[in-house]
DNA sequence: GGCACCACCGGATATCTGTTCTGGTCTGTG
DNA sequence: CACAGACCAGAACAGATATCCGGTGGTGCC
């Protein structure tokens, strides 16, 4: 299916890609592998592509895409974030903390969807089984009632119920030495919740 | 530290690398923006990289990496079982139904530990608030007190408290209306947990 | 006011880079 | 044998791309 030539290609992509952070050009192919000429460096590319092993896009430098194996491929990287400030999802970036990755197929989301990360403080939610110390991922979408979300309260990020009672929204803690939340104005849902992580460190394991 | 128009541009490398694969051009950066030169695109690139957010090689086309996540490398892949037989850990091999990707930093577990993953059914360790049809991740290694671990109880595998009374231990459940299980001669211990994973579709959102 | 940044415009230039064309050798395969 | 395909040389072209130059206007600071 894939000539030897082709692997070793395919390997160099793979390498330089690791090693600077971006594709080679045909130039440095056609270097690398001590050709005379380019079109070696081409063909071989055209070959791959062909074999459906890389991606192109036409004209453009260094556009080169390896299709990764198929057995993790909806791999998403979730940002975590340890503040959103209030005018998130329009202008102002949030601080990004790290990055947190699965895959989609287990997490049971779309990989399209638009996702964030958030580490949980407190146990307010104790009651919907979230611990202090897990991470929540969370969807930019328009919650239900009764999903849980994380909205914004006093310039602060919190992970709460939504509950619509007779069309008004309010804020209900899973936890009942929490109050609930009624929204003075206006209530800023920042996320719906579609997934959660909890590592080894956390108090629940030991 | 960095201005607000940086940031945007941050993301906007950001989202592209993830959209296409690759990084913009300056001319691509130029567009996107709306700029009328090329040179305010480039002038930002400078104080992204002065700035350590990104390195760029000189000369080279899209040659843009960004310093900011570059960590996605620990990745591990978990298999999940279905059922595992009683021979485990020494020739039998256990079904996979599947495989699971984390990072080991996130879910901080040992990039090299011996891992393997399981659907949670039933509550009986909703006390720990662990779920029907969670993702746990269990670590094969010895036991300590009061460790949850998965366990081999007459040819099924369940999730318990591992719970030494004098020296005899017993599997205790995290839920009153399960009883205890003392075992009957040996008590065969598959893995420790180590991680947990609750997808889109548990129950527990809705 | 000087000074250092930031955020841009407008144009020019060198070079980087993909692409195309015309050849060639070798290895299989029907 | 003809044919296809992998593998390569050599050269040229056109577009893509980074870079350099000089300028404008604004903000904050000493």
């Amino acid at each position: 299916m894939i000539t030897e030539r082709q692997q070793e290609l395919l390997q160099f992509l793979e390498s330089t890609q690791r090693r600077t952070g971006f594709m080679p050009s045909t130039r440095e192919i056609q270097e690398h592998f001590g050709f005379a000429s380019q079109t070696a460096a081409v063909s071989h590319l055209r070959a791959l592509e062909r074999k459906g092993l890389i991606r192109r896009a036409p004209g453009k430098a260094r556009a080169l895409v390896l299709e990764t194996t198929p057995e993790r491929e909806p791999l998403i990287d979730v940002p975590v974030y340890g503040h959103i400030p209030a005018g998130f999802g329009e202008s102002v970036a949030p601080v990004t903390e790290g990055t947190l990755s699965v895959d989609a197929r287990s997490l049971g989301v779309n990989p399209r969807a638009k996702l964030f990360g958030l580490k949980v403080r407190g146990e307010s939610m104790i009651g919907a089984h979230i611990l202090d110390g897990d991470h929540v991922i969370l969807e930019i979408k328009e919650p239900r009632n009764r999903d849980i979300v994380a909205a914004l309260i006093d310039g602060e990020t919190t992970l709460k119920r939504f509950v619509l009672n007779r069309r008004q929204p309010f804020l209900k803690a899973e936890n009942p030495r929490f109050p609930d939340l009624i929204p003075a104005r206006e209530l800023q849902v920042q996320g719906v919740l579609v997934g959660l992580i909890r590592g080894a460190s956390s108090s629940a394991f030991a």
